[in-house]
Order: C-alpha cells, then sequence, then structure tokens
DNA sequence: AGTTAATTGTGTATTTTATACACTTTTTAC
DNA sequence: GTAAAAAGTGTATAAAATACACAATTAACT
C-alpha cells in the first residue's frame, strides 16, 4: 500500500448508524471509543475519509475496521457540517445507514475500539459529538424508505414470523399497524414462502415461519419493481 | 469581517443549480467562468466553502455572489466526490437546488463571472467538470419530490395559467399528463385562484389566469399538510 | 382437568384515490 | 367563413387503502 492510500483527509469524516432487527427489537451498532477524544464512551463507528478514497468505500472500510462488519451495503444518509460538532477541531462527516439482521453480520472488536455492541434504540447510553442526531437522521430516512420499498427483506434472519416483521415496521415507523392489512399487503408482493414450522421458545400460540422468496424477489428487481435498499 | 471568515476550505465547494419556469419550458440558470480552470465556458455556478461557514450558508453566498440572486431558499441534492472530478487538487461539491421564476429573481454578473444566462434544459451548452451529472441528480430530486409535494407553488409567476403550469409538471416528470386528471388534482388542493383576466399576446384561445393562494397554502402548512419545496 | 389470558390467524365492506376517455368553445390565420 | 390550434369541462371504472371482529392455539394457573 502506497504512503498516499494511507494518508487521511482531516476534516472529512464517515459515521455509519447500522440498524439491526433481532427479537422484533430495532437495535442499533455502537463501539466504545479507544481514543480521544471521548475516550471510553459509545458512539457510532466512524473515522476519517482517506485522500483517494470515495466515500462509500471510506464508510464500507471505516465499519470493517471497527466492528469488523464485512461486505455490506451502505446507503448515504446526509452530511453533518455543525462547526463545533467535533471538538478539536472542523470535521465535515457523512452519515450512512444499514438495516441488517444481526445474526448475519457478526462483529469483533477492531482498531480504534475497545468493545461492540447491539444497543436497542430505546436503551441508548448517552452519545457524544452529533451522534444521537444523526442516528435520528438515519430513522429519518428509514421511515421513508419503507413507506415505499419492501426493506430490508434480504437482510432478515433467514426464518421469521410475521408478528415480528410487523413489529419492525412498527418499530421503524413507530406506530401501530392493522394486522390484517398488513398480512394483505406483504401477500400481495408475492415474496414470502410459508413454512410447515413454527416458532418455538414463545410464550402463548406459535406463529408460523416464513423465509423470504429470493427467487421472485430477482425476478421483480429484474423488472426493474424493487430497488436495492 | 476577521481573516478567519475570508478562509476558504480548499477541498470543499458547493454548486447550485437553479431551475427556472418560463413560458412552459424548465430552464437553467448558468455563468460564464472568469478564471481557470475552465475559464470561459459556461458552468454552474459554484465555489469554496468558507472556514467557519455552514454549507447551507455557503450555497446561498455562492449563489449570490456570482449571480446576484439573493434570499433563496436552497436545498441540499447530494455530494459528488470522484477523484478527478476537480483537475487540479481533489474537491469534493455539494449539489445545491431550487426551483423559481426567473422574473421574481432578476441576475446580475458577479464575481469570477463574465456571463449569466438561462439555458432552456434541452439546449444546454456542453459543461466542464461533473456539472451535467450534477444537474441530471438534480433533476431527479425534483421529480421524486413532485410526486407527493405540490412543488414550486411559491416559486411561481405572480399569474401563470393551467397550461402552463401542467406543461412544467411535464418537463420536470418528462411525461404527457391528462388535462382533466391534472386539472383535478390541482383544483382538490384548494391552492388556486381563478382570476377574471386571461393571458394575452397568445396565438389561439387565450387561458385564463391563475395566482397562488397563499392564504390556503400556509393554513395548509400550519397543519404540516405542506412543506416547503 | 378446566379456566384464564395472551397471542395468532383470517375476510369483507367501504372509502379514497388514480385512471381512462371525447367533445364543445374560443380565437387566429387564411 | 372556414380551417386549425389550443382551452376547457365531467363521468365511469379500476385500483388501493382503510376499518373492523371473532375464532383458534397454547401456556400458566388453579
Amino acid at each position: 500500500m502506497s504512503h498516499v492510500l494511507k494518508e487521511i483527509i482531516k476534516n472529512l469524516s464517515v459515521d455509519c448508524a447500522i440498524f439491526g432487527f433481532e427479537k422484533s427489537f430495532l437495535e442499533i451498532l455502537l463501539i466504545k471509543r479507544k481514543r480521544n477524544p471521548e475516550k471510553g464512551r459509545w458512539a457510532l463507528p466512524g473515522g476519517f475519509i482517506k485522500k483517494e478514497e470515495l466515500v462509500d468505500q471510506a464508510a464500507k472500510r471505516v465499519l470493517e475496521e471497527t466492528t469488523g462488519i464485512t461486505n455490506l451495503y451502505l446507503e448515504d444518509v446526509a452530511f453533518f457540517d455543525a462547526p463545533e460538532r467535533f471538538p478539536l477541531w472542523r470535521v465535515f462527516t457523512f452519515g450512512y445507514f444499514a438495516l441488517v439482521s444481526p445474526e448475519n453480520y457478526p462483529v469483533h472488536i477492531g482498531i480504534d475500539t475497545t468493545d461492540v455492541k447491539w444497543f436497542k434504540l430505546n436503551e441508548l447510553p448517552d452519545l457524544p459529538f452529533d451522534h444521537k442526531y444523526i442516528i435520528d437522521t438515519a430513522l429519518e430516512k428509514l421511515r421513508n424508505r419503507v413507506r415505499y420499498r419492501p426493506i430490508g427483506f434480504e437482510l432478515l434472519p433467514a426464518k421469521f414470523t410475521l408478528p415480528q416483521l410487523q413489529h419492525l415496521y412498527e418499530s421503524i415507523l413507530d406506530k401501530k399497524l392493522d394486522k390484517r392489512n398488513f398480512r394483505k399487503k406483504l401477500m400481495a408482493m408475492n415474496l414470502l414462502q410459508k413454512l410447515e414450522e413454527k416458532e418455538t421458545n414463545n410464550i402463548k400460540r406459535a406463529a408460523y415461519l416464513y423465509r423470504f422468496d429470493k427467487k421472485n424477489y430477482n425476478k421483480l428487481k429484474k423488472q426493474g419493481l424493487i430497488f436495492e435498499l
């Protein structure tokens, strides 16, 4: 690797808001900072952009370096430019987000990091910089998305129940949905396969498991009817 | 003005795609560059961000300095980060856009500029850097907007005809609309006032003039049903 | 074993919104 | 005065979103 490739751009960074859907709850991935400023605090995975790097690439690299997550499609959310957002000098940051099934993306502790953990969205610790604001902005984007795209289907756990899925949508949209209408719309998309199995370890009545129907999804995608998250 | 306020950030700029709607056509405002690189060519109004400045402010300032347009609400489109987009060194740029009625925003030749002119979108000159791509991206954003917001109502000329307005929508969406359905939807919004006057200087049958009903617009806006462009 | 409580699962009727579609009126140019 | 171009106008149909209630399953409790 050449010297140039290692050089960073000191006034540009990326921060990643990785949302996870686990057991009906919407979560977010945070890292514990190894260095100052804000050493020891939980924060979004982030880092500086390098001299010859595209911002998208920087986001992927930074996420991998800090959390071990690789091969994830990250989407641009917005830029954050408040002059005092970083205390030492002025840093503009690009916010990125993704929605994943945590079981598909095992994490490990990376560089500049002393811990990595999923937090339920309503149990967030106090975050440094403008990271809470970045998360809120990313959530806002997720909410807009979910209205007109079958979001997150590729990112679900292999098997899931409809109540879980509805719970995910309700978490994202922050409102109750009608069970029958939700299912009707889902079924109309023709993207789910009902399995014979039911969930285990449940209290009360067990729900049927479904899996995502990749074949149909790819067919629709070819026709341009569905877009990648 | 302090020294710091004048200092620029050499690797960050803004470029403004200002769309105008004049006599049924969608146009864009370009400036002729006074300096190298690309001296003498038509390009988007743009310039570097200053050390203590928000990006939104930079966009407003740059637009005013180069074209004389003041007091215009500009909206962020996207960032552009291709390493070779600026030939001399690496510059990230933030694209901004607005949709205006040119008659409400008279232009004059500003700094670093030898000319300012509105160009019809289908009669664009060859543009330097990635400016054509920035315009296409801004148009894409405009197209998405127009679907679920009564775009541009505040920005129309004081008096306009429905065929003109329909033409605007058709230009943005790049497709024909049904006259009756278009009017039905418009009228349902309750945002237009029909005037007694008709347009002049016309060939064939003259169309009635309408004006934008600000009172109703503000009422709806207070209820959160309408958002600023 | 029977009862209670929690959760899953299922269909229809109504309202709202979007779409398709054709002729008359006005005005200018010839 | 007639031909040509554009403005103006309403209804019927299809599609999509919404509102709504009860029976089935299972675990926990007595």
